[in-house]
DNA sequence: GGAAAGAGTGTAAACGATTACATTGAACTT
DNA sequence: AAGTTCAATGTAATCGTTTACACTCTTTCC
């Protein structure tokens, strides 16, 4: 390993003088810093960064903890995340919680002991309370999922007007009795399920049978084995995430069901099979792009400015209708 | 910041014993450990992995460098990854090149200079050279695509006769005309390649068209839109990647040509939509959780003992056949 | 012409851990 | 009883940076 030491020695100048031609702000001889350029060139020298950062206690990267990367949703964030720091010459730890508190804690007091400059982060509802030991250290951004913090910024969906437009477009095609399929790991469930039922309410409709379940494929399909009985079910059903829409659709072709004739299915999130699957899947389409490069710049606000009030970024979702929703 | 230090001084003994006692295998008078260890309790005190990193030259994470998060196959890679990095109680610092060899470089000197123990990576085959520069510092596993380098190890998939397999099975479904689509960015796409011409040319029939694009599903859409023309087309296609795979279907659809009485599609790597499509989608199945388990294996294998013999670990895929390539 | 200001550089102290070496004292050996 | 051994602990150097402070030497100003 070359070091400053050995850069300096070559350059005949001391560690502080090549520090500060790095550092690029101090004043420095324009033949010294030559020399010392020179000198970093040819040792082929890159600073080590783990010194700088235990020096400085900071460094040029940030956390993103998702709670579940098979979930298209949080990979389309990851890489808006990534491009953004990237122009700003951060780079991203990107780590996978699995929707597990207890991973939770342990990514966040690793980022935390790596010396992040601040993490961006889809915490599950269990987290609620314990997120504030961490809050005091280390910049936060909050995505996907609202947390009752304070001083946290976040940049979320409007999830419940998104949710009602869905369920209004439902309602206008004729649909009426509907079944809902929530997520149980985060408020993002329990937001939509509030947009489906007020859009039942102002249309004079009874509630619909909802179900608060994990949100992975497998249960998807499990609870829509299960809604379906073989004499009667529900003409449609809404689900609040693409790995239980994906689990609704298997399940519902399983049973020789046809969409949407038989039953209808919406839900959230645009992914790769949405399209490709016939009749394509009606679906509230997030602006991912837009969500992980507004966190990631609310992130570095933050970090250059700590005591700048807390923002919350609310973003739209756009309804893209399909054919899985075609009128009755 | 509570340091080691204030452990020290809280416990009345010098920061030597108390990292004595963190270490474990130290010699320590019990009673004074155990005052330690309270102390370190009372004072919530964990060791800054920073200070650690920089004395010992090493540290508990990995990285995972990637071409293409939206795969879903390196997605599945990432997981396991993950999971058997976890089990070692090292973390993972995941990143991804788009298949951009100024990124790979860009992303393996930030892991160097972050110290990491060792990097699992899937290289573009640009970079065949340039990694030679790395390897000397950090331990290397290269998985997906080979690379001429000696020292490496590697955890592959027998693609060529992964390949042979898929093509022979359009062959004895009675598939004549069969059109390859191929990634242009590893070697993946060539050795599949080239499992198809062994195919064909074992049962005595004339070699396949063949294209090298990008492994996009842009890319594998534009051209199958090329491949179909009004009056002719191929009897099947043959694409190497998920997202040529998806691509050629989203193409094949817009043409409303029918999969397979028209043309049969079969691809490489179970997706979540391969399976949910009408019909569902032949693939060649990785057994991503192997492969990203091994290749975390091995990295640490390597780790532990850096003279070791660099080993390669070729793995089988299996063909899972479902409606897309059915009998003619 | 002397004081003041400031540019350019070096010295050395941090940052928070680990560890080689030194020291102490008790137990054991002969 | 003196020497030997070894467990238990402390002291201080070290990893590779940054930066406060000190110093020198010009330049500028009255």
């Amino acid at each position: 390993m070359t070091s400053i030491k050995d850069v300096a020695q070559a350059a005949g100048v001391s560690t502080a003088t090549v520090s500060r031609v790095l550092a690029k702000n101090a004043p420095v001889r324009p033949e010294t810093r030559e020399r010392v350029l020179q000198a970093i060139a040819e040792l082929d020298y890159r600073p080590n960064l783990i010194a700088r950062s235990l020096r400085a206690q900071k460094s040029a990267k940030i956390g993103l903890v998702v709670s579940d990367i098979r979930n298209p949703f949080f990979t389309a964030i990851g890489r808006s995340v990534e491009d953004t720091a990237y122009e700003q010459g951060y780079s991203v730890l990107m780590c996978n919680t699995d929707e597990n508190p207890e991973k939770e804690k342990l990514y966040l007091n690793i980022l935390h002991d790596e010396n992040v400059a601040g993490t961006i982060f889809s915490p599950t509802h269990q987290f609620g309370a314990a997120i504030e030991d961490f809050q005091s250290n280390m910049p936060f951004v909050v995505i996907d999922r609202s947390i009752n913090l304070s001083g946290a910024d976040m940049v979320l969906l409007d999830n419940v007007s998104a949710a009602y437009d869905l369920a209004s477009h439902l309602i206008e095609n004729g649909y009426r009795n509907i079944v809902g399929l929530f997520g149980n790991a985060s408020t993002t469930g329990k937001d939509r399920h509030r947009g489906l039922q007020t859009a039942l309410e102002e249309h004079q409709l009874p509630p619909a049978k909802t179900y608060f379940i994990e949100p992975r494929i497998k249960h998807g399909y499990e609870k829509t084995m299960e809604i379906i009985a073989p004499d009667q079910h529900p003409d449609a059903i809404f689900t609040s995430n693409s790995l239980l829409t994906a689990g609704a659709f298997k399940a519902i072709r399983d049973c020789k069901l046809k969409v949407p004739n038989d039953i209808a299915l919406v839900g959230f999130d645009e992914t790769t099979w949405g399209a490709l699957v016939d009749p394509p899947i009606t679906v509230i389409v997030q602006p991912t792009e837009e969500i992980g490069r507004t966190a990631t710049e609310l992130l570095f606000q933050r970090i250059a400015e700590p005591e700048r009030a807390p923002k919350t970024v609310i973003l739209k979702g756009r309804l893209l209708v399909r054919g899985s929703s075609a009128p009755r």
